[in-house]
DNA sequence: AAATGATATATCTGTTTGATATATCTGTAT
DNA sequence: ATACAGATATATCAAACAGATATATCATTT
């Protein structure tokens, strides 16, 4: 049987928040979620269909937000009392595989076969696209840090401060690598 | 056409230094590099294949170790000069896409539909997986810090320490996301 | 001689990515 | 009004990938 697709508890977990359709799930794991989890619409849909059958999710109402005329086609999903027991099974299943697959890194562990100039040029660019990340999940912090007494923002901040030590720990590294090589370059 | 294989720039980077079986292959993307990328014989085996075809990994000479009688079949691969160009491109083309897949964090963002106490066992998990791989990292550190005069455990060791820095932070969110935890649950 | 565990190759199933196709809706500029 | 761009929405496909398993050989111990 299936029983592996990891992306079955990121919908559940969307879901046990409010209905929503495969389109908004995508928007949300491209949110604040992107920072530790990805998902495509290749693994969104057919997780849908397959959790439908199995009992985890339903299609609920297909009202048009105004209730105006006939809207367009649109099915949002709700999760089920079996949808939020599976969801509880997996919080407490104990098990968690955590995996980067960071290509600069890579890139960096076959860099002696390139100049140390590319080297230093793969990095920098990684701490541009830090930067940049690291900005946006300091406004997440910012607009979190009010409501951390509700038990859900609390445990939405604590991965945002993860998120958030962790890029500036690559940062510190960047530097220091991008001065190691250059030192090494110089002989 | 293919090429959006990216197991095929850990192999020819791997080819680069030795000639390697897929096995070998496996263990060595299970070594050090396992930090930052990760590969399996599903990949490995059919990857080596399309490359052989491509002309940019051959066949080496399938001598079993000693020189001894007829020994077990085995299948090493060389990386070719085409091969070798194509490692190059790679490393020059500057672009790279850094992606986590860290189900802790997942069970914590969705942590408020269980218990605290299931959030803290999570993180607690988490920490003793990071703990021992850090020690890994810094034997690691020590076997090569010795020889960073060569410009390629240069590399390496830059990746190791990226590493370290990287796991200490983790640490350092865990202690404090169990404390800030522990404080919600007493209320 | 038998058992065990490491080495070695390969394949299979199911999952996921990344790209793309199709179409509708919404707001804006002409 | 209408044309258009861009956002919304659903869905599908080929290729890539993970994880498990099957098979067999070799080296070492028992």
């Amino acid at each position: 049987m299936a029983k592996n697709r990891k992306i079955d508890m990121v919908i559940l977990g969307l879901l046990s928040h409010e209905s929503l359709t495969g389109y908004d799930i995508k928007k949300r794991i491209d949110g604040a979620i992107r920072f530790f989890w990805k998902g495509s619409y290749g693994s969104i849909y057919p997780a849908l269909a397959a959790m439908e059958t199995q009992g985890l999710v339903t299609r609920a109402a297909e009202t048009d937000s105004d209730g105006g005329s006939c809207g367009r086609e649109k099915t949002a999903y709700a999760i089920t009392d079996n949808g939020r027991q599976a969801l509880l099974r997996w919080l407490n299943d104990g098990k968690a595989s955590n995996d980067m697959k960071y290509e600069t890194l890579l890139k960096l562990f076959f860099g002696g076969s390139a100049d140390i100039a590319t080297s230093i040029d793969n990095i920098q660019r990684f701490g541009v696209e830090i930067r940049d990340e690291l900005r946006l999940l300091r406004v997440y912090q910012d607009n979190l840090s009010g409501t951390i007494g509700d038990k859900e923002h609390l445990h939405y901040y604590l991965t945002v401060t993860f998120g958030i030590e962790t890029y500036e720990a690559y940062l510190r590294w960047c530097a220091e690598a991008i001065q190691t090589l250059t030192d090494a370059e110089r002989q």
